[in-house]
DNA sequence: CATTTATTGCGAATAAGTTGCAATAATACA
DNA sequence: TGTATTATTGCAACTTATTCGCAATAAATG
């Protein structure tokens, strides 16, 4: 099962890439330029995923959103971090936060999805 | 809008209260003895949502799940706890654990969605 | 250039959750 | 205790996110 460059991918990673916050789908299919099917574009998250080029996070609404960020090249330093999702622009985006918790013994921790919800700091400015 | 007392409501509540692990819908529904449709089960879990007698939970799977735990009689201490949920038996729990974060300047947090995922205690131990 | 097979698009399927509406039943009050 | 008010329920239909089967396309390899 070897991967296969194609314009899809490179489309999307590029967009991911370029992105400071986290995409759903919906929002990736949106940016492009290129018309991508919806489950293509999927499958492509999915593989990047995979290949752990990309994370997924599981907002409050159910819905998946795909990030690249800076600290995913350092896994060994900040494995798991905070998202927030800005209910007032609606955005998900990585927090410089790491995630730090103490399981109760025999609990073996395999991933983390620790979203925080709220209002972004653009946003808070936004009113005054 | 006033609340009123029906058997349904109960049934769910007495569900809930008895149960140590976070119940989706799904669950729910299987669990009552009474049949009570899905509609109904969501309306009346959002309805606890709303008057704070239960938290909601929304796992990596996109799924909403539901508890009512001992940590939210006393919101002030822990407000925001971590939840745990078990690829092995497939359920999910709250953990006494707290979650600590310091978001940047600006940022407003109104709610936390917390989740890790692995294998519990329970099931680690069943390997050996 | 030909072969292999990963990738894509399409349509349909699945699953979670919500909504409109009419029927039912819990509460308040005469 | 009977009646009016309206919260709650069941049903069916709808929405939205995500996946899947399948045939067609197009990377990679040699």
């Amino acid at each position: 099962m070897n991967r296969r460059n194609t314009p899809t991918k490179e489309a999307v990673l590029n967009l991911l890439s370029n992105s400071k916050k986290a995409l759903s789908q919906d929002a990736i299919e949106k940016q492009l330029d290129i018309k991508i099917n919806r489950a293509t574009i999927y499958r492509v998250l999915n593989r990047f995923c995979e290949d752990d080029m990309v994370h997924r996070i599981v907002a409050e609404d159910g819905k998946q959103y795909f990030a690249i960020c800076k600290k995913c090249e350092k896994p060994e330093d900040v494995q798991y971090h905070f998202h927030f999702r800005c209910l007032s622009c609606d955005t998900i985006e990585c927090l410089q936060v790491p995630v730090n918790y103490a399981v109760p013994n025999g609990y073996q921790v395999q991933s983390a999805n620790c979203v925080l919800t709220g209002t972004c700091s653009d946003c808070s400015q936004a009113v005054g």
